[in-house]
DNA sequence: GACAATGTTACAGT
DNA sequence: CACTGTAACATTGT
């Protein structure tokens, strides 16, 4: 599931518990031939190569880049994983149940009874005894390993475009950013991880809906102050980011295995058919298809200017 | 049972 | 070459 603060919330949580911590061993199920040329660990060949890589590296720091979480072992080596939409890490004293089957935590609570915390593909065990598990239900994570000085040249990375929280990511750069696709409609901007990175379709709608922007709106289009407002409320939206909590209608599991709350109210995502939440808006929430997603938006509020 | 789901990519078609 | 739409990955919750 996670997007920019998801992720960030995940590497908050590793910085906390597996730093300083050495990898002993790394076992895994993932495996599909669809994956025998690549550079993922779903290749059985390269997990072979990633296994002899981490293994007895310890880990200094774990950060982000974009909806990539990175963590850097001793050597200056990395390794990448992308969680996708349903992988999340967990920390916890993880065992397998047989030889071959499935690892199921020690403890109980949300590592061991929540169904989202037991798709167990990857397991770290670590030196105190410990374990960095990737549970990821729908098999769609990607795992890889990036040797040192390589960050900057890795493929896997270099696609990914400027962190909307950066300092840097000012109305000068995202104009520049929206007159570089005229034609282009702006919900598809702001989910190209190329043009920016780590929004994704919860955030681009609440920002659009934030700035009274439809969906498809063309960047030609948009105003300079709309660009501005847009802007501003991507970087809040964001930067509200998630909390301990116990939200039921998300699917996230922090590092603990607990349930995050937004402490930024989703005000339009999955809303269609309910009345729209802006003050004194009389709109109903509709939903369309923008760019292959599903785009919730109020059309009273959110009008397509040309 | 039908449907949609937070991400990304490969591929076919225009 | 640029863009668009769809399927695919697998399993859940509604």
């Amino acid at each position: 599931m996670p997007e920019l603060p998801e992720v960030q919330t995940t590497v908050k949580g590793l910085n906390e518990t597996v730093v300083g911590l050495k990898i002993e061993t790394v076992w895994t199920d993932y495996k599909s031939e669809a994956y025998e040329d690549k550079d993922e660990i779903k290749n059985p060949s390269y997990f072979g190569f990633f296994k002899r890589m981490v293994i007895g590296r310890t880990i200094k720091k774990a950060d982000r880049i974009g909806k990539n979480v990175l963590l850097r072992l001793n050597d200056n080596s990395t390794i990448l994983i992308h969680m996708k939409m349903t992988g999340h890490l967990l920390y916890g004293v993880y065992k397998q149940k047989t030889k071959t089957g499935v690892w199921v935590s020690d403890n109980k609570g949300p590592l061991r009874d929540d169904s989202f915390n037991r798709y167990i593909h990857l397991v770290f065990s670590l030196s105190n005894g410990k374990q960095l598990v990737l549970s990821d239900m729908r098999t769609f994570a990607k795992v890889t390993f990036i040797p040192k000085e390589g960050t900057a040249t890795s493929k896997h990375l270099s696609e990914i475009a400027i962190d909307p929280l950066s300092p840097l990511f000012i109305l000068d750069l995202f104009s520049h950013i929206l007159d570089a696709k005229p034609e282009t409609k702006v919900k598809q901007i702001l989910l190209d991880q190329s043009l920016v990175s780590g929004i994704g379709n919860i955030y681009a709608d609440e920002s659009l809906f934030r700035s009274g922007i439809h969906p498809c709106a063309l960047a030609k289009n948009i105003s300079t102050q709309a660009r501005s407002t847009l802007l501003n409320n991507i970087k809040r939206v964001l930067a509200g980011g998630v909390d301990l909590g116990n939200d039921p209608s998300s699917d996230y599991r922090d590092i603990h295995g607990n349930r995050a709350l937004f402490k930024e109210e989703r005000l339009v995502y999955r809303k269609k058919g309910e009345i729209c939440m802006k003050p004194r808006c009389t709109g109903i929430i509709t939903s369309i298809v923008v760019g292959g997603r599903t785009s919730s938006f109020c059309p009273v509020h959110q009008k397509m200017v040309s």
